[in-house]
DNA sequence: GTCTATACCGTGATAGAC
DNA sequence: GTCTATCACGGTATAGAC
C-alpha cells in the first residue's frame, strides 16, 4: 500500500508492528464483534500479553480507525481509477459495482469490519460518515444514468443504491477467499452485476 | 400476535411486562449493538432501576432470546401461508421474497437483532442456526425454479439465494417505519422483487 | 414492582522489571 | 519488546427494604 522504500530491507521475523497486530486484531473484532472483543482476548490471539500491545497501539479504539481507515480508503480509491469518468454512466455504473465487490473481497476483513460499525465512539461515527460519502457518490452515478434512459423508471433511485449496496455489501457476510470452492472472486463479482442489472428471471 | 382473549381486558397502563420491556430493550440494543449495550442504559431507556429489570426478566440474554425467536417465528410463518406450497416455483419464490421483506418491515427491530447476531453466546448460535434453515428452505425453492426452467442459468443457486437475501436483509439499515416519505413499505417490498428478478437494467 | 446498596468479576489501561 | 502485577472502573447480577 504505502511504498516499501529501501530502509528496513526485508520484514522483520517475530516481533508485532502496529499493521501486523492489527491483521490479527480485525479478524477477533470480527469473530466476536468490536465490543465483544476485550484487550484479553486480543493478547491471546495474538500471542502476547494485554499490556504488550499498549507497545505497538494507543488502545483498543486505534485499532478499530487504522482498520475502516483502510475500507474507506479502498473504497475511495475506485472513484479515482481510469474509466470511472468517462463513457456512458450505465457503464461506469456497471464498472464501479464490480469494483466495489472486487474491493470488498480484496480487503475482506477491514470492509467487514467498517460494515458492521454501529457510531458508539467517535471513530465509528466518523466511518460512518465517509461510509455514506461513498454512497452518495454511487447514487450521484445512478441519477446520470437515469438521465441518459439507461435505468428502469418505476424505482426511486435512491431505493436502488441502497438496494444495490445492499447486495454487495452482504458479501462479507459469507465470502472466504481460501474456499475456492463455487465462489471465486470473479464469479461472485460477475453474479453481482448479473443479478444487479439483469435480475434473477430468464 | 397471540389470542387476546377475555381474560385481562384491556392492556394495563403503567408497569412493564417483560413485553413491553422487551420492546424498549430490543431499541436499545439496535442502537448500541447488544454487547455494546449495559444494563445500566437499559435501565435508563426503561425509566427504572437495573435491579427492577430482573424483576421482568433473568437477564440480559433473556431480553435478546425472546428477541431473537420472535423475528425467527415472523419469517418461519411465511412458508406456512397459502400460496407457499403451490403455482410454479418462481412465483412461490417471488411471493416468499415479497413476503420475507415485509415481515422484515413489520418486525423491524427483531429482524434487526436477529441479523446482527455473531455468535458469541449460546443463545446467538442457535438463532444462527434456526436462520440458516430458513435460508436453506428458500434455496429450495431457487432449485425448484431453476429446475422449472424460469431462472437464468449462468449464476450459481447458491450465490444467488445469498445475494438475493442480502438484498432483503440489507432493508433493516435504513427502513424506518415512520419516515413514510418515498419509502412506503408497499414500495420497498416492490422494488426489491423488481430488482431481484428483474434486475435495475431497462 | 420498584428501589438502594452491594457483591463480585472482567474490563481497558499503566508501572516498572527484565 | 515483552512480561507480571496492579489500578480504577463499570459490568451483570443479587439481597432485602419499602
Amino acid at each position: 500500500m504505502a511504498q516499501s522504500g529501501n530502509e528496513t530491507p526485508v520484514p522483520r521475523r517475530d516481533t508485532y508492528t502496529p499493521e501486523s497486530l492489527l491483521a490479527v486484531a480485525v479478524e477477533v473484532f470480527n469473530e466476536r464483534g468490536y465490543d465483544g472483543t476485550s484487550m484479553e482476548h486480543l493478547s491471546r490471539a495474538a500471542g502476547i500479553s494485554k499490556s504488550s500491545i499498549y507497545h505497538h497501539v494507543r488502545g483498543k479504539e486505534e485499532l478499530l480507525h487504522r482498520a475502516v481507515s483502510r475500507a474507506l480508503d479502498g473504497l475511495f480509491g475506485i472513484l479515482e481509477e481510469p474509466g470511472a469518468s468517462s463513457g456512458r454512466a450505465v457503464e461506469r455504473l456497471e464498472q464501479v459495482t464490480r469494483r466495489t465487490a472486487e474491493v470488498l473481497m480484496a480487503e475482506l476483513p477491514y470492509v467487514t469490519l467498517l460494515l458492521r460499525v454501529r457510531g458508539n465512539t467517535e471513530t465509528e461515527r466518523l466511518a460512518m460518515e465517509r461510509r455514506r460519502e461513498f454512497d452518495q457518490r454511487v447514487t450521484d452515478l445512478l441519477e446520470a444514468a437515469a438521465a441518459e434512459g439507461d435505468l428502469r423508471v418505476d424505482v426511486d433511485l435512491r431505493l436502488a443504491t441502497r438496494l444495490l449496496f445492499g447486495m454487495i455489501n452482504s458479501i462479507v457476510e459469507w465470502y472466504r477467499p481460501e474456499a475456492g470452492g463455487a465462489a471465486g472472486g470473479e464469479q461472485v463479482a460477475d453474479a453481482v452485476v448479473r443479478l444487479a442489472f439483469d435480475g434473477l428471471r430468464r
